[in-house]
Formats: C-alpha cells, sequence, structure tokens
DNA sequence: TTTT
DNA sequence: TTTT
C-alpha cells in the first residue's frame, strides 16, 4: 500500500528563494533549480538540456534556505515528487509539479558574485550552511552509544 | 555543467500500460504510477495520500513495458524528471511533468490478474520480467573477469 | 565539507531480526537482507547474483523491525554505509560494513510461510506494518496548512 | 527474484585513482573517497564524521576517472554495494566491501592545485569531465524524435 | 587519504 | 486510475 517517492537532485538555484511565513508561522522557501546535463545528438553535436525543478522547503529547512542559499548555489536535495492544482486568475484549473524538500546540503558554492561577495569560498561546501543544516532532516544514529559485539 | 536528476519510485500502475511505435519504429510506452504514504493527521486520524506520476519508457523498456506490466502491477522504477509544454486543443500552452524511466524492476506481483490468480508468483518478482528486463538498464560488470588484488 | 552517503535497497530478511536492548534501553536490530540480481554471462547462461547486506536499525525502526519484519520479508530500506573495526576473538581487527537504515518500507510480503501464516497478505504490503512505520523516518509535510498561491 | 541495491555518494577522493588494465585490456580504477557529515554529540559539540568508501570502475568509466579525477576532486558516484572475500598473505580469507560505481558526475572541481590554481573551474563542473563522461552511463532518451501528443 |  |  504505500509506496515510494523520492527524488534526489544536485543543481544551481536559480533565484534566491522567494520565503514567506504563514499564519501560523510555518515558514515556506520556494526555489527553481537547474539540473543540466550534456549529451551528443545525432549529429555528435554537444548539447546541453536544463530541467527547471520548482523546490518548496518548509520550517527548518526554509529557514536554511532563507539563510543560506542564494541565486547560483549548487545543492543537493532530497524530496518527494508533489502534484498539485490550483485556479489561476482565470479561474481556470492549472496543475503544477513541485519537489517538497526533505533533505538538503550545500555544494561547491558559486554564489554568483555580490559586492564583495564570498568568492574564497567558491568550490567548496559552506560551513555555516553546515552548522545550520545540521539542525534539519535525519537526526545522526548516536554512534557513541553502539555497541561493539553487533552479531556481524 | 552537469546535475544529477534522479527519481526512484516504488507503486502501483493505475491501468494497463499504452504502448505506441513511432515512425522511425521506436516504442515508446506510458501510464500513471500511484506511489501511496499513509501517515498521521493533527487529529491523529490516519490518512493515505496517493500521488500519482505520469511514467514514459522508451525503446526496449518499453517492450518490457508491453509484455510484462499490468494494472496493479507493483514496480520499482528509477528515472528522470521532465518538463513538457505543449498545445492543448484551445491553442492553450499546457505544461506536463513526466518521469522518463530508465530501470525496471517488476516487485510483489499482483497482477491483477486472472480468475484463480497467480498465486504462486505472489510476494516474488517474476521470473518472467527479470527474464525480460535483462536486456534493459545497465549491463552488470563482467564480474568473471575481476581480479582478486585490487588494492584494497 | 559535508557530502552524501546514501543506500537504497530492496530486498529479502535472510533470517528474523535480532533484536538487543542496550543498557540505556536504546533497542537495536540487526538482519542480512538479500538483494538479487540476474543478469546473462559471457555464455548467454542466465545467472543468479546475491548481495547480502547487514542492516542496524534504531530505536524506533528496531521495534518495529521486532515486531513486524520476518525471514522472507521484502522490504525496502534507505539507510547509510558505514564501516566499523572491532577485535575478534583472537584480538585480530576485523572490518565490517553494515547498512545503517534511517527509513524502512514493507513490500510484497512473503513471510515465508509459518504456521497458520498470513498468506492472504502474500505480494501486498503489511497494513500492520504501516500502522507501525508511521513514526519512524521523515515527519510527513502538514499538507493542511499549504497555502495555495505558492509563487509557481 | 530481483531486488535494489544502490548507492548514492557525494565525497572527495583521498587520492589520485589506481587505474589498471588485465589482460583482456579491460581498464579498472579504484580509490577511495570520502563522505564527511557533521553532527551535534550529546554535548553540543559539533563532531565530523568521515566515512571512506573504496570505489571501483570499469572500462570507460575507469578511462574516464584515469584521464579527469585527481585527490580532493567532489564526485556523485551512483553504484551498487558488492562485498567480496579473498586470501590475505597469511592465507587468512578476508572480507571487503566495494561500491561498483556505474555513473560519476564531478562536482565543484577542487582539483587539488596544479600550477596556478584552475580558478576559473571553481564552483563549477569541469566541462572536459563532462565531455568525457558522456559516452559512460545512460544514454540519454532521444528527445528530438518524442512526440508531443503522449496521453498525458 | 579527502573536504570545510 | 493503483494498492492496503
Amino acid at each position: 500500500m504505500a509506496g515510494i517517492n523520492k527524488v534526489i537532485l544536485v543543481g544551481n538555484l536559480g533565484k534566491d528563494p522567494e520565503v514567506r511565513h504563514l499564519e501560523n508561522n510555518v515558514a515556506v522557501a520556494t526555489f527553481s533549480l537547474a539540473t543540466s546535463e550534456s549529451y551528443k545528438d545525432k549529429n555528435g553535436q554537444r548539447v546541453e538540456k536544463t530541467e527547471w525543478h520548482n523546490i518548496v522547503m518548509w520550517r527548518g529547512l526554509a529557514d536554511v534556505a532563507e539563510k543560506f542559499l542564494k541565486k547560483g548555489q549548487m545543492v543537493y536535495i532530497e524530496g518527494k515528487i508533489r502534484n498539485r492544482s490550483y485556479q489561476d486568475k482565470e479561474g481556470q484549473t492549472r496543475y503544477t509539479t513541485e519537489i517538497v524538500a526533505d533533505e538538503m546540503t550545500m555544494l561547491g558554492a558559486r554564489p554568483d558574485g555580490g559586492q564583495g561577495g564570498n568568492t574564497s569560498n567558491a568550490g567548496t561546501q559552506s560551513t555555516a550552511a553546515q552548522n545550520a543544516a545540521a539542525p534539519v532532516g535525519h537526526t545522526p544514529p548516536a554512534y557513541e552509544e553502539e555497541p561493539d559485539d553487533l552479531p556481524f
């Protein structure tokens, strides 16, 4: 009955995240993420094809996104596919597909410059982000208390 | 600039696949796949939520789908997200999201099938499907020729 | 700096889980899981190759394993690779690799019979397991409170 | 009875790959890959924990590894877990676990220097690597020939 | 042995 | 439209 709905993306943010706070104070961050692949077409020409994904982050992850994610940043995202319908301004039913993220890791920052920007960080992963990211996602198992005599 | 765009699904076919053969004789199979999750809402009520995914399979995988996949069948699918736009009958631009599969494994057959049912197959994976599935997806490395003295 | 270490397995338990309770009352379940693949060797012979994985589950997941997992059961497992060393009885240093699970879903039960066993369940997923599994792994996002006007 | 045995890693090479060519001219590359995670221990201290994985690449992927992978490089790797036993020099049976890679993408290059440093490459993915990587892994579906009227 |  |  249950199934698996898992998405794994590595790509770059197209823009800074947009963050909203709902009435119940829950944070939601949204942004689009580009995943590019390059391949050769039938004429042997190299072609780059980019897919854009609508990413949604909630609560703690949204806070991390707000603080640390910027346009251009490369991230690893794990989440699930979610299809939604809504009414557009003309009252038409529209369908959209989002990736609801439940884990995120910043990779090889390319924070698209900015004035004075943190370019020394380019090509590495952000420590700040790691610090911030730690509370979200899985709690790591308490390795300290692991016995050394498991049956294998 | 490459990225990663990977989807992993385990779910059940909502209908038998539809298979088409393009002019160049390439096969395309499409079907929708349900992935259900159940959780408790804020009132402690168990709720089941089902996501429906549009799956597309090409060539060899489409042939396998045509031969072996049936409504109700549980499958593991690996692929990538692909967003497309097209014109509907009124000339409106519509957007749709598909999962282009590149690997498939049949699981826990329940092929909706037949009076008296295929219970010897129940709870296992279809041998026929495995036979068929073998040519698609990754070729397994030739373990026979692997040396025993790799440097670890 | 951070990296990704993710394992996704679908396979069958080789034996019932062994469950221990540490002094601090933390539960640990261990079992081995077979993932089989079949392919054709260079002579065109179909060969089945089975890999056995050492699975470790902690706390809530261990409790679920204890209650619901049985020899033969098919499961989806998500976790991470963990290498450990320990001293064997002769004082030799030994190395072992485990999969520390952080999510589990029961699939297509084949609970290896048992006297009177629940064979009507064969080929499906266990509702009981789903009930039990709900508290472990990710908390599903509170979809109820999601706004319908996200910016895409 | 097939199963799924899938590993996804993002990490850094501990050393340059070692590449061997077997008698049948098949190339095999091996290297170890570090995946680090940081978390807070029970005293609130930030701890970094690194797992080392033994990676094996065959044929085309081994060639790519030989040409492009260097100590320190960050890569995305997809593969499977493989357990092997062998006899050590004293005739003892030893066990080892490897990740047999079947896809690789170079990420956030930091190719450990070189004269004058490849900073224009920092934070991006190597074009050379992409060129080289293209022939390995999945062939992308021929999107050119895709019909626009799939049934969804 | 990597990376921050 | 699936599955429990």
